[in-house]
DNA sequence: CAGTATCCGTACGGATACTG
DNA sequence: CAGTATCCGTACGGATACTG
């Protein structure tokens, strides 16, 4: 797989693309892709293991992750009722420059750090 | 060059990853990166060139890049004065996954719009 | 269990006016 | 030119209570 498309930026196409982003940077899209990433899950699991997500928020980001087509959603009518939520295949492709992205920042956080530390050290005004 | 780093998601890093992401969220930074890649650029032409950023916004957005490390600012102490902005090599390194993320973003619009069209066609309710 | 409905504070970001 | 300072609306997201 080459890492082709020099992803053109005219600013009609860049104003859809940013759409597109403006979702991975919401404050949860990110977190319940990449847990999803690793297996499908109920929501109860989700709620549990997404550090600190409301159940609200829980609910509103997977409906547009649904909206999307990036998760799928699948109701087992059961007494009490079970829910699973899996990546469809869009959502696995997206995963795959989320993690780099992901791993960009575990690699450099403690450059990022250092830098906000530096900067904020040079205090302009005391 | 490896795609290493399985990019480890234990609740401590993970939270500090995500900082690090919620930069990348933001509604500018991504647009003022891809627009500094090229090359280094004055504030007026950011200005111009970045589509519909204000001025406050526009300040601001640098000014985190630059605590972040991402950019760095030049001034040339001249009437009218002149401050050039580019990426530093940490910037350029971020630059390509965001990149990687932004050419999936434009090959997959097509079909994330299908997929909202798709489910807001199923109306749930009138 | 898997949600929905309300309420409510705050952070984000735009518009505008002013400045070294 | 390259900002800063103010004001101000709205969207985001948390807390809480309720439901099929």
């Amino acid at each position: 797989m080459e890492v082709t498309a020099p992803a053109p930026c005219r600013p009609s196409a860049c104003l859809k693309v940013s759409q597109v982003l403006s979702r991975i940077g919401d404050k949860w899209s990110v977190l319940v892709i990449m847990r999803l990433r690793e297996r499908s899950c109920r929501f109860s699991e989700l709620k549990r293991e997404v550090d600190g997500i409301s159940q609200r928020m829980l609910t509103l980001t997977l409906r547009n992750l649904e909206r999307d087509g990036l998760v799928s959603r699948t109701v087992t009518p059961s007494i009490p009722p079970r829910v699973d939520y899996e990546l469809t295949a869009l959502g696995h492709s997206l995963a795959e420059p989320v993690q780099a992205l992901g791993a960009w920042a575990f690699q450099n956080m403690a450059q990022i750090e250092a830098a906000q530390a530096h900067y904020d050290g040079g205090e302009r005004r005391p």
